[in-house]
DNA sequence: TATTGTTATACTCTATAACTATA
DNA sequence: TATAGTTATAGAGTATAACAATA
């Protein structure tokens, strides 16, 4: 190789750290996770709202919010974008908060979205063993505690 | 517990899905990765960049677009904050590309950036053994690749 | 006092399309 | 024709501050 040739395949300082290769992993999962829930019409925070409305009838969107991390302030037009496509409805709670509820339309919706999710997870789960697959979601569920 | 209590604690409908975790645990390495590099002004898409020019001198903008997943649209504002900041450096290569170099300054902040991040990154790895890493490692890069 | 839902807002990240100049 | 760098722009995602109503 020439003293001025350009480095023909660059070398990545970054594979061996773990943040790295996690927001990497991530953001490939996540990307394939949008194109199977494309036909639904559902972006994946919506998927995982309505799926954890359906696990928790009648949980306020704060609830959601903090299962999810995701700020009340980003909740707000989350939630309104599901009842206007009337996924959802709401029921007062007491003056300040409104539980949470699927419509018909947004069981089916919900069914639909959980047969898409397992179907994109199973594209990645059937790259391991199951013991491997637990080895990795253990992993990642003590990074998350750490944080 | 009475028929209308709100659920106590939710359920997580997500927690058994690979690609929910890996988003969760990256974004809680992302949030202190950020945190590790405050001091030195970089957010980590900045130092990740230094990183790679310090290991391939001479490489161009769009070699390291292409190594880090950035688009080329994206990485002109990224390459000229760092020029801007003295860190970096260009010299022609041909009409349409131009070679990137870390200027002495910017020597500096990639080693105190590698500082930063490899404490980041053993706050992490020390909650597993090295076998555990490396499974780890091997199943994120197997994710990757998959994508 | 603390919490729920809300508005407004801003900043980052990511994506696309179109252009130029060069190879 | 394909690539490098650029501009402009739009859409997500995420963050904070402040407010009203309620607990």
């Amino acid at each position: 190789m020439a003293k001025n040739d350009p480095p023909a395949a660059l070398h990545d300082p970054l594979d061996a750290l773990l943040g790295y290769q996690l927001r990497r992993a991530s953001s490939v999962m996540m990307a394939d996770l949008a194109a199977a829930l494309r036909e639904t019409g559902l972006r994946p925070v919506e998927a995982s709202i309505l799926l954890v409305i359906e696990s928790s009838p009648g949980c306020t969107q704060s609830d959601v919010g903090r299962l999810l991390a995701i700020k009340r302030a980003n909740m707000v037009p989350l939630i309104a974008g599901l009842f206007k496509r009337d996924l959802i409805y709401r029921a007062p709670v007491d003056g300040r908060s409104q539980a949470l509820f699927l419509s018909p339309a947004g069981e089916t919706m919900a069914r639909d979205a959980r047969k898409a999710i397992d179907t994109h997870e199973q594209r990645f789960q059937v790259l391991f063993e199951d013991r491997q697959v637990a080895a990795l979601l253990d992993g990642l569920r003590l990074i998350r505690k750490h944080g």
